[in-house]
DNA sequence: GGGCCATATATAGATTATCTATGGGTAGAG
DNA sequence: CTCTACCCATAGATAATCTATATATGGCCC
């Protein structure tokens, strides 16, 4: 019957930088973390979060280091930039005001 | 530097639906319902409302009826079917779990 | 040493939903 | 007789997500 997304398309850009905001993470503990928020109802799957990871750095608002885990394993960190904190503000404000639109229709009377 | 979209993506089925059970509608007038119960900020345009009732009314979730509107033109008024109304319901409860996952990535701390 | 799981990155291709742009057409007001 | 609001619809572009796949390593168990 066709499965729904496991996302609101649309948000994965936000909750990213969002995430960002708590300290500096590889795109494994970026997902990982969205995931644990959210208690397991959100799901960033691979083949979104590269891409979209891909995206904010050509954007400028995240940066990216290679570094190693604390497991000892090669993995690339992402800081939030200048740009990045201000472009989350951003969406933050339109992701807010969009809900409160909808939640004006969804109301009954 | 890019339009953000009227619309948060994957709401709209979600939205026209709502908008029925409040009674019959043409295209037009569920277009124009959303865009003023939300005070204009969700726009609805031609190209995203007419695909998305062909795709309600191949679901069953619809069914569409020429007539004449009080203006006297020609139009296809929709209404929830039994389906339909389960759909919503579905969609309702789904789109809240969403929100509020989203809502504790989004939260400080 | 071999097998497996969790960790970690990345891309190709399909799918879906939205948008932009365009086309048609009618009623009523001025 | 022209303009605006009303009404429907499709084609094509764009964007964001998914599925599937590929690669690779560290640590654990046997």
């Amino acid at each position: 019957m066709g499965k729904k997304s496991e996302l609101l398309p649309g948000t994965l850009d936000m909750l990213i930088l969002k995430t960002l905001t708590r300290g500096a993470l590889h795109g494994y503990g970026i997902a990982l973390s969205i995931k644990r928020l959210s208690d397991d109802v959100l799901t960033v799957e691979e083949g979104s979060l590269y891409p979209a990871l891909q995206r904010l750095l050509l954007q400028g608002w995240v940066k990216g280091e290679w570094k190693m885990t604390e497991t000892n394993r090669r993995a690339r960190f992402y800081t939030l930039t200048a740009a990045g904190r201000k472009q989350l503000s951003l969406e933050l404000s339109q992701f807010e005001q969009m809900i409160a639109a909808i939640g004006r229709v969804l109301q009954d009377a």
